[in-house]
DNA sequence: ACCTACCTGTTT
DNA sequence: AAACAGGTAGGT
């Protein structure tokens, strides 16, 4: 379900509700989605709530004797999770895994139950040391945030051309190299890039790297606005679709006509996935008299990646 | 760079 | 009955 977009609208719909919060209870209903590193779940205070790539982070804290213990609670939606805010104890449904109750000691405000759901249970969430031992190597994997000034043109590209024999569409979706896109939005960015799924990352020019990651950044700003794109299961933390799914110009288009040009989109498996695109619009290869004014070699600025 | 596995539900 | 679905980890 979610990916960079869907994580943050839950993010911004849950964070405002559980900030100073102090998570009084957990029910974990399901042995398996929850990885508790030993560490007792109860008795933490969120102080802090971000997202990095498509995990939800919470910085906890509470008072020990002495020195403050800190923690992070660390959630991957995958497929179909979902986090779900309720003003009373909610009832567990089918796919309930996890319910935590959330009191707000000091200042007596009524609990507020976070619920975490997921019919595939893909998901995890995972109580990590405040030294981060057991972190996801997936998380400390991840490439820059691509709404953040760390998606930087020249190490964009420098990833993009060494990757001589991957799809572009292979490299959108490979988290190491930029964290956040998934199916949905790696074949939405290529059709606004005007670029083919199964060209080889490594053959753009510079021109055309500029347009990949100028596209990165337009459409997930745009599908933050929409709050996400629900297919069937997403939802926010408090049950609410996205609308981003009546913009989407080639993802579950196949066969209907393009938006731009009325070419029938086209669909096969790329990188294990299906893919989307519109022939027209996303040519194979670059005239030839425009390929060879732009040509540059990619320097590396930094060594950040290997 | 591929494949399969992990799950359940929906669609063909 | 079989294929497919927003993702990733692990194996070849």
């Amino acid at each position: 379900m979610p990916e960079l977009p869907e994580v943050e609208s839950v993010l911004r719909s849950i964070r405002p509700i559980v900030l100073g919060r102090t998570i009084a209870r957990v029910d974990v209903l399901t042995a398996g989605v929850f990885l508790n590193d030993h560490l007792p779940a109860e008795g933490w205070r969120i102080a802090a709530m971000s997202r990095r790539g498509k995990y939800l982070v919470m910085e906890l804290d509470r008072d020990e004797t002495d020195e403050p213990a800190r923690a992070r609670l660390v959630i991957h939606l995958r497929m179909t999770g979902q986090l779900l805010l309720d003003r009373k104890e909610p009832v567990p449904q089918k796919h309930t895994h996890v319910i935590m109750r959330l009191d707000s000691p000091e200042d007596g405000e009524l609990p507020i139950w976070l619920e975490y759901h997921d019919t595939r249970r893909f998901g995890r969430l995972c109580l990590l040391p405040a030294d981060g031992r057991g972190e996801p190597a997936g998380l400390a994997a991840l490439g820059p945030e691509p709404l953040e000034p760390g998606f930087d043109l020249d190490l964009f590209a420098c990833k993009l051309a060494r990757r001589t024999k991957s799809s572009l569409k292979a490299v959108l979706l490979d988290q190491t190299v930029l964290a956040g896109l998934g199916n949905i939005y790696a074949d939405e960015v290529l059709f606004a890039s005007g670029l083919n799924p199964a060209r080889t990352a490594g053959s753009l020019n510079r021109s055309e790297m500029a347009r990949l990651r100028e596209a990165t950044v337009r459409v997930l700003t745009r599908a933050i606005d929409c709050q996400g794109t629900t297919l069937r299961d997403y939802v926010n933390g408090w049950n609410q679709q996205g609308t981003f799914q009546n913009c989407l110009m080639v993802y579950g288009r196949a066969g209907r006509p393009c938006q731009i040009c009325s070419t029938p989109i086209q669909a096969r498996r790329l990188a294990g996935r299906t893919t989307c695109w519109c022939p027209l619009c996303q040519p194979d290869e670059l005239p030839q008299a425009i390929q060879v004014q732009t040509t540059k070699t990619a320097r590396c600025r930094q060594n950040g990646s290997t």
